[in-house]
DNA sequence: ATTCGAATCGAATGAACGTTCGATAGAACG
DNA sequence: CGTTCTATCGAACGTTCATTCGATTCGAAT
């Protein structure tokens, strides 16, 4: 059914855009129903339940999200891992309109259920910048956690500052926060001072 | 009256917790009449609507924010006043458990017309970081909006991850923050690669 | 003692919600 | 041609929503 799979797939993406647009409980089958030009009922032809939505939605995003980051594993030197990860990372944030909202605003929406799977896949996800961070700086182990926290922040924020015209492309952007965070990390500046 | 304010002052507390726990859509006005021990009715005694309580919630927990680091303009130097700001920043958002998801996420389901206030007092607030960092190295202040971006990602981030037997008290995360940020925004990392 | 205003409530209102049902149109297949 | 299956729909279902109304309680003021 070629038909049916791309119509599935562009209820998902009206999906996603309103969700990210105005959060899930905003939004309602009504909504997605008029953005995909199909009726109420014919809505549910495709989508079983609006959780059931949320949840594809979710695991749509992260596939790209995993896509995007993916070709960093294959590097061998540690700091370009982390270079194209931050780059896969922050291209997909910037880029697919604001549709990371969903996996940062609207997962705790998912039922308890539901949610295990994706936020096993979150903490994966959060894991492998961890596991990254501790391959470039081995004495820093135990700081690695706190350090991809800190790193996520950063990039995770940047959707709400970042304009192309000021701060330059993706790429460019990405490299800089990189070698900021960087900076601070060799330093050893997130050691704890126990020693004080 | 001494009793209305108080009682003002419960319900909005309750609509705070409500709001920072499950999000303003899926909070109900009876759900807000239940935490508050008040009837539905009786609620709108205090409340004209509920978008007036998202209104108030957020205005009260920008004055707690406001003055969690307004202590810190009070400082001469500059490094210490960086650090004042971030110590108050971090502190309200680990210590108010999770009200400053309010703030976070719920901000934009505000009326575009009640929205002007509040999102003015957000940009206000962003500048003033913006201000502290380019005090702190005059020669950054084109790239002082994106370290201010950068650094309040990684402390509105922090509390998805912070955990207090991991990673010591609040100071003391702060400090650790504080010094990840300073040795890269003095590295000079973030300037433009524009001459190459 | 009567009046008044502050504080509260049960019950209702109309709209919107997620979801389901039965019907229909047309393509595919015998 | 008749049957079956896929895709679609209008209309409804029962529930919950934000909000309002009219009535009630009760301490304070007149």
């Amino acid at each position: 059914m070629q038909a049916y799979d791309q119509r599935y797939e562009d209820i998902l993406d009206s999906a996603e855009a309103l969700f990210a647009q105005q959060g899930f409980h905003a939004t309602s089958m009504r909504d997605i129903a008029r953005a995909a030009c199909i009726s109420v009922a014919g809505l549910y032809y495709y989508l079983p339940s609006k959780q059931q939505a949320l949840s594809f939605v979710c695991e749509r995003i992260f596939d790209r999200l995993e896509a995007g980051t993916a070709e960093s594993a294959l590097l061998s030197d540690p700091n370009e891992r982390l270079a194209a990860f931050v780059r896969g990372h922050l291209r997909y944030l910037l880029t697919n309109n604001r549709s990371y909202r969903v996996l940062l605003h609207d997962l705790q929406a998912l039922d308890r259920d539901a949610n295990g799977s994706t936020r096993a896949r979150r903490r994966r996800y959060f894991q492998s910048l961890v596991d990254l961070l501790a391959a470039l700086d081995p004495h820093a182990e135990e700081n690695a956690r706190m350090a991809a926290g800190a790193l996520f922040g950063m990039l995770n924020w940047a959707p709400t500052w970042y304009r192309e015209e000021a701060d330059g492309d993706v790429d460019a952007a990405a490299e800089r926060l990189t070698e900021l965070f960087l900076h601070g990390f060799r330093s050893g500046a997130l050691v704890a001072q126990a020693s004080l």
